[in-house]
DNA sequence: CGTTCTCTTGAGATCCCTCAACACCTGTGG
DNA sequence: CCACAGGTGTTGAGGGATCTCAAGAGAACG
């Protein structure tokens, strides 16, 4: 199977997925999806935009085409955390339970696809294997969450700070080679609502990174890693750093 | 379908799998299933016995009969995060990716059934629904570990407490009618590694929620909820409890 | 060139952790 | 029966990490 021509087609998620809703859906064996593809749509989300709210009767199964989307709930009194940021490749709400349990809003513009969930229960049904790619992926799901349990009940800031970091690093390298520099198209703000901390908290350790040389800040949304190595160490709790 | 005569088979996890590897499962349409029923076994765990630990291979999928397990990830300095209990009618290892990653640990005397995964995958291929079922527990496991991330992330301790003593409360009530009584199988330690705190900032808070005299301890083991409503307050953070 | 939003930094308060002591319970062995 | 040890839970004192509140700097935009 050819690897699909998206921007970050590196998760295990659209691969596994990919033959019934990929662009060459059409010369794949799954004929029967590839009809099923015509029922799909797109949709393009502004800044802040709301893909859909917690509550919300779970009508579609979403896959990033670009952008990047925040998954998130709320506590009554407005506190937030954000369970996942979904990026291009990634497919949002395959934990089909009725109605959605988070909120889904677009972090910049963001493209996304569509589809409806009787599409899905149809294929699961129809299409022996599609069901146990799901499985796959909810199973891949799932153990990312639990790792970020680790890191919301047992890091500190600085430890959680590195840690996010390397992931959106090692995420910018599935698709290629080692890099320096790292994007990060999501604000203070949102990050600290994604590691359980404050904004504050988050400026002083980014601050406090860039003082013990590990990293650079181009702007305040492009990080240049200097000691890899170092950063590595920090996240894993290793290094001192945390204790200053 | 008749339910199953278990301890607690309250969750949906075991409904949803119910006919494949129930004592009836001989008398349901699945009778291939059946067959393969012969190939599951039981195990016994002495308590802090592990069934199996993070990064061994993943061989079999196990579903509690009795007892409590918990099942932890750890950091390389020993710091501690019990990313959930699995009880009795919970299906533990549903993430099939190759090896474990979480171990898991009996907190007493605990039987479980052992399903060979090759036996989950032949009738994923085989049984048209049991995939979807799956697909079903996986999606609630989801949900449910999200909502735990929230609590992580966003959650004061009298908060985590007081939610954790309600969703002990909740399961012991999906059985049948509301109680004030609520067994804890676990330890303070547990408890503390469960909801990211420490066993002294644990019993701080029991202690808290005694004198305010929302609950009465029983023993260490078991709380008597006094106060219901003004316990969901506490842990919804409606409730000054926690600025005390 | 204001306006607005975001990010950073400081000061003080608060929550939770660390370290320490002690109470309680249970089982063991004298 | 009692002494003792080990495990567990509670409580206190002090410290440190993070939060809250506040101010100011920087960036984006019309």
């Amino acid at each position: 199977m050819r690897p699909l021509p998206l921007p970050s087609a590196h998760t295990d998620a659209l691969h596994a997925i990919a033959p019934w809703f990929g662009d060459n859906a059409a010369t794949e064996p799954a004929r029967h999806a590839a009809r099923l593809h015509g029922r799909t749509s797109e949709r393009t989300l502004d800044t802040h935009a709301h893909l859909f709210l917690e509550g919300d009767r779970h009508a579609h199964v979403h896959i990033v085409v670009s952008g990047v989307v925040a998954l998130y709930k709320l506590l009554s009194d407005g506190r937030r955390q954000v369970v996942s940021f979904a990026w291009p490749g990634d497919i949002i709400g395959l934990d089909c339970t009725g109605s959605e349990v988070y909120s889904a809003e677009a972090l910049g513009r963001t493209r996304v696809r569509c589809i409806p969930v009787d599409v899905i229960d149809r294929l699961i049904r129809d299409e022996p294997g599609f069901g146990r790619a799901l499985l796959g992926v909810a199973a891949v799901e799932l153990a990312e969450t639990r790792e970020r349990m680790l890191c919301l009940g047992r890091q500190s800031a600085t430890e959680k700070l590195a840690s996010f970091l390397l992931r959106i690093a090692r995420r910018a390298e599935s698709c290629g080679r080692e890099i320096t520099n790292v994007q990060i198209p999501m604000k203070r703000g949102e990050i600290a609502d994604f590691l359980g901390l404050t904004i504050e908290t988050v400026s002083r350790n980014f601050t406090r990174l860039r003082v013990a040389r590990v990293i650079r800040l181009v702007g305040s949304c492009e990080v240049e890693i200097l000691d890899r190595e170092r950063l590595e160490a920090i996240a894993a709790g290793d290094d001192g750093i945390r204790r200053y």
